[in-house]
DNA sequence: CGCTGTCATACCCGGCCGGTATCACCGCGG
DNA sequence: CCGCGGTGATACCGGCCGGGTATGACAGCG
């Protein structure tokens, strides 16, 4: 059976492709890392690394195993931690979030949790950019808010929540701000106004014109100053200032807010939470394209 | 870090509630055993076992840590499967299905994969009753076909593949065989011929009067005998008896065939197949609902 | 009040994990 | 051609820890 241990001194050696780095960040020497990779390698009687003049790389097996191991390792730091709150509150959760998104969804689903018999007290933790998964992933996080087809949903359980437009977020300035509704061709390629670029799963970002944006409040302002504008689902309106102006996007895919949480989960906290949403999700006549 | 050799005794004391039945498990004696759980709280700092007279009882905290154990540990088998079978062939891939289901969809789903240039080599792994889930997870296979509602897709992604009308399959002698529909009323509760019971996810049958089934061959012989009838899927036409009947039923669920891999899969093989299987759903003409 | 069955403790031993020193090898530049 | 720097591998050693045996503490029970 594979040792967590080795799991975590091969996941070094394979990012760093260096036993000498992989070796002082883990703490120990290379000499020890060298052996545990040697012996983790006849264990499964694999060649994972391919140890050329000049530097290591990875071979097929050792690309698989890198993959599984890093989800391994977030299992495991996941369960410690989730075993740790277990014991601390039985009746508390933890929902991430992207911080400035779906302020009003929000606010309905944890006021009707509330108001719940035995509801658990839910703690919001507010994230950036597609950081919920990996919250979820490695447990600090119980439950997220999450957006279809932003976020990767990939390995987690989901139950759709709200399904709305997107939205142009423009400067209120700018001759398209007059516009009642605008398509994709519209705001594509607009000299003066490039679109934002949003960080992609990796932190990248795409080449193009438009600013990189890291969180909300930054691109908030950056679209005030008239430098840019924003492609986003339409309760971001909740948020707007008065130099902003928000235009429906007619033929932009919609966007579906849903609650995600792991798989295996069985927790009773979980369930009562996502239960609540489902009712939301019943009646959503409410909140489906509020307008401010 | 949770060392996997912990995880292992925890999951082993957890399951059985008694250290000396659990030592003989592990292949150890009692002492280390208790010892290990020993630090292992200590480490985390949380009471996993309540140790009363007369036995153990797991906590809501060690409750949380063996659902999170039993996945890290099917994770770590899975790893060193998948690894090892990336090391032998890498253009090779095992793909789960229930024995005796979904001959056609199956079948073209081979053909049209094995027609792409560099397809993988496909091996077909037969399961029995939602044992596909256990050989994604322990990583016996790379890709599954499996069917909603009735599998747990929990935790996988998936592509649907064919969505079809459930029937019932019947002695072909039966006054019911000779109707052309049916509802769901007209076939609960028929004296002379009680639903056959499915094994659940645990293994365990819900009570009732109809015969347990294991396999799909045993329950072809019983409804040949007029013991029993069931409820399947359209496409289980295929592999009728002459002493079989089989009448649409329709007010039941309809039932989806979806291919499922584990999600954090990169593989270049499954991400080909999965493309292939697209493409099948997108002309679904040929294969939804296909009547023998 | 022993007897039984439970888990915990005490103690010992061997293996392995990690450290230091060193080697083998390669590319490179004087 | 020959050191030199830098790579990973090898040799060796010491301490820790995982595992074994023997035994203890304690509760239930006849």
């Amino acid at each position: 059976m594979l040792e967590t241990r080795e799991l975590r001194y091969f996941v070094a050696v394979a990012e760093e492709l260096h036993f000498s780095r992989a070796a002082e960040r883990l703490g120990i020497a290379q000499p020890p890392l060298s052996r545990a990779i040697q012996q983790l390698e006849r264990r499964l009687d694999v060649a994972l690394l391919e140890r050329n003049r000049r530097g290591v790389t990875l071979t097929g097996a050792g690309q698989v195993l890198l993959d599984e191991a890093r989800a391994i390792l977030d299992a495991t730091a996941a369960a410690a931690r989730r075993t740790r709150r277990a014991a601390a509150g039985t009746n508390r959760l933890t929902l991430a979030t992207k911080a400035g998104a779906n302020h009003k969804l929000l606010r309905k689903l944890l006021d009707t949790h509330a108001a719940e018999p035995d509801a658990a007290e839910i703690e919001v933790l507010l994230c950036g950019m597609g950081e919920q998964a990996r919250m979820l992933r490695d447990g600090r996080a119980d439950v997220a808010l999450m957006q279809r087809p932003f976020d990767a949903l990939a390995g987690f359980d989901t139950e759709e929540l709200l399904t709305e437009q997107q939205v142009a977020i423009l400067p209120a300035g700018h001759p398209l701000a007059a516009r009642t509704s605008l398509t994709m061709a519209d705001i594509s390629n607009v000299p003066d106004l490039p679109v934002a670029r949003w960080p992609r799963q990796d932190g990248s970002y795409e080449p193009g014109p438009g600013p990189e944006i890291h969180d909300q409040s930054q691109l908030a302002q950056l679209i005030a100053l008239g430098r840019t504008m924003a492609v986003l689902c339409a309760s971001s309106r909740s948020w707007l200032w008065n130099a902003h102006a928000a235009a429906p996007l007619t033929d932009a895919p919609h966007v579906t807010t849903v609650l995600a949480w792991p798989p295996h989960s069985r927790s009773r906290a979980v369930a009562a939470l996502v239960r609540t949403a489902t009712q939301l999700q019943q009646e959503p006549t409410k909140t489906r394209n509020a307008q401010p």
